[in-house]
DNA sequence: GAGGATGTTCGACGTAAGTCGAACAACGGT
DNA sequence: ACCGTTGTTCGACTTACGTCGAACATCCTC
């Protein structure tokens, strides 16, 4: 099984824009960003099927944005942060702060 | 003719996103942002029919990234760069960043 | 080792997106 | 008035993308 994950600086921006454009990859990071460390694929709460989960899950992980640790069965999947806000500071940043339809209170 | 130029606030994050994450798109944001005012329509140097450009700077426009002056025949295009840094820091550095297909040197 | 749990992969399907040429609209000169 | 310039709009086409169910692979436990 080899686990595809690029080295950040090997992706197009707009590689990385495109995965993080899209609902359901960005609950995905964001439930990364909120909760400390790593998380196991099967613990997102979307209202899409495991088919589909996981291949947003690999299109995170190919754009770069996430890692993959596979322990068993399961697979915990974590925030490349630290390279993310190295190579794009702001990003990440700015694409967690609206929780979503809600527009931000300025 | 109504230019359709919405809220930043009122466009989702993801399309913003979606509107970043195309290379002609892309290209034509960093056009803007490197010089410095307002731009017309026809001066941007990219391998698309008119057609498609136009198409692309209505994406551009109504994701709430440009806004677009009406003289005579020519329109003048300018990044919306005060909106979009203060609703999403961060956001446009880190993308003007990357000179699109050539890594960063860290 | 049989069964259950966790994920991935494989078509298949529908919709969205990028692209173009051609037709159209509006303005500016000569 | 005519013509060239600048842009938009309208199909049409092709490709990419999100989605799913079903089949498969792995591991863990009893």
């Amino acid at each position: 099984m080899e686990l595809h994950e690029p080295e950040l600086r090997d992706v197009p921006v707009t590689a990385v824009l495109a995965a993080l454009a899209d609902d359901v990859r960005l609950r995905i990071v964001r439930a990364l960003a909120d909760g400390a460390g790593e998380r196991a694929c099967g613990t997102f709460e979307l209202d899409v099927s495991k088919a589909t989960r996981s291949h947003h899950l690999k299109v995170l992980r190919e754009a770069g944005l996430t890692r993959t640790r596979v322990a068993g069965t399961t697979r915990y999947v974590r925030l490349r942060r630290d390279e993310l806000d190295r190579l794009y500071p702001g990003l990440l940043n700015a694409v967690l702060a609206e929780p979503t339809g809600a527009p931000a209170d300025l």
